[in-house]
DNA sequence: TGACATAGTGTCTTATTGACACTATCTTAG
DNA sequence: CTAAGATAGTGTCAATAAGACACTATGTCA
């Protein structure tokens, strides 16, 4: 190195291939609802390497097209399922010179919440077949390629702890939905019930949700449907939600 | 590319340097407590690009030393501070075109905490000058490299954050401390004032501190000493710390 | 028109926090 | 030796918010 190089020299000279610099790639946990079940998103590798492998969605940063990491993720969802407003997280980065063949690799992972009834599954170049699991049968029934499992299971306990403390399990309902449905969903992540009285205040007392004017008809009383307001997709409580005593 | 390649044939021609791929760091905010204020740690960059400005410390992963990125991590601090066994927690992932004049650059933010009275400043190669700033002062007073400025922001907020509902501000203390500079400590993250009891009953009943049997001497009535149980470094409560009301 | 099912509420009990005055225990000055 | 000053630490009650659960409300359908 020259004693007294400018920063334009440096960078007119400066030639990414000449470092030994890892590898980096997005990899996503897509969730949604189904069956009274959160499922997540697996794809079969159609490439090397882990060939015929089932892995979590995910890849390399273009870095042509793709202007943010962001981007990448909403790219790769986007080519999955056809979604392209869903609640994104980002959820972890793992790096270290194990987790790939291919050498030193490091993979920034997302999470994202869709609602079931809005997507439709598209097949792309990069995986031959794409499958639905509930993701608490991904580790016995499935092998996942890399340390997926592991990352699937970041998000997923990602996922469970907001529920506690957060409004982001509206994110996976449709638009309008009843506060019946949203107890629903928050009582299959928790794993447990909640009391019907309390879950209503907290969510009504937190001022996010608002009411469409509509009611779900069924052969009862309506229900009344609401819709998440701009800023209640990712509501922090004060206080964690308690199961019964 | 050949039609029924081995996953060992592919790996054989594989060569990272044919693909344009970003360039990954990492960069870390290292806070500790001084003068009743937040501090972090800056450095001078001796280095194009950004030569001369302040800057996180932080630089690129070494793949032939680095096993981890934690790793990395870990050794970016001890270079700094001297320090090896600090709280650490990664806090982001920033990626895109723009960042860095090199091109295309992901780097992941951690912030750690460290004691005051436990460190020493290093002076090494890549840095000719290291200062502590108080955290509120850095963006009136300096003027950081790339977008150290945001990332900066993102790890205070996210220490901020985390101190309504867990007992993070303990890693800021040496290992022996009293319950009053416990609670200076967190009220000086928090920004406002605590009452007495509630935070006393608050961390005892957390059960996360332990009597040292000693006790700190003033000119007064002395104070217990407490050290942190094993896992009370990063404790959850169940619900946030309140200001007065 | 009455049974049923689910939506939604009233209200009491219980748990936890905030407020704040009080007691405890040291040093230091005289 | 004692009283003043200072900070550590506690007792206790009021205020707040959640849990429990019975109750009412409003639709469908036979």
């Amino acid at each position: 190195m020259s004693e007294q190089q400018t920063e334009q020299e440096f960078l007119a000279s400066y030639n990414i291939h000449d470092y030994d610099i890892p590898l980096t790639s997005v990899d996503m946990a897509i969730f949604t609802l189904h069956d009274e079940q959160v499922h997540v998103l697996l794809v079969k590798r159609a490439q090397h390497p882990a060939l015929g492998q089932w892995a979590l969605p995910g890849g390399f940063i273009d870095i042509s097209s793709d202007k943010t990491l962001e981007q990448t993720a909403q790219r790769k969802l986007k080519e999955k399922t056809g979604v392209d407003t869903p609640y994104l997280e980002q959820v972890a980065t793992t790096g270290n010179h194990h987790r790939d063949p291919r050498g030193w690799s490091v993979t920034v992972s997302y999470f994202a919440l869709i609602a079931h009834n809005e997507f439709q599954l598209q097949k792309d170049a990069s995986s031959d077949q794409v499958v639905w699991v509930p993701v608490d049968d991904v580790s016995s029934t499935y092998t996942l390629a890399f340390d997926h499992q592991e990352i699937l299971q970041q998000c997923y306990e990602r996922l469970r702890n907001k529920v506690q403390y957060t409004s982001l399990p509206v994110n996976l309902l449709p638009q309008e939905f009843t506060l019946t449905e949203l107890q629903k969903t928050f009582e299959i992540i928790l794993g447990k019930s909640v009391e019907k009285k309390s879950f209503r205040r907290r969510l009504l007392d937190a001022d996010i949700l608002e009411e469409t004017g509509s009611t779900r008809k069924g052969s009862n009383r309506p229900a009344k449907l609401y819709r998440v307001k701009p800023e209640g997709e990712s509501h922090f409580f004060p206080r964690n939600i308690e199961g019964p005593r």
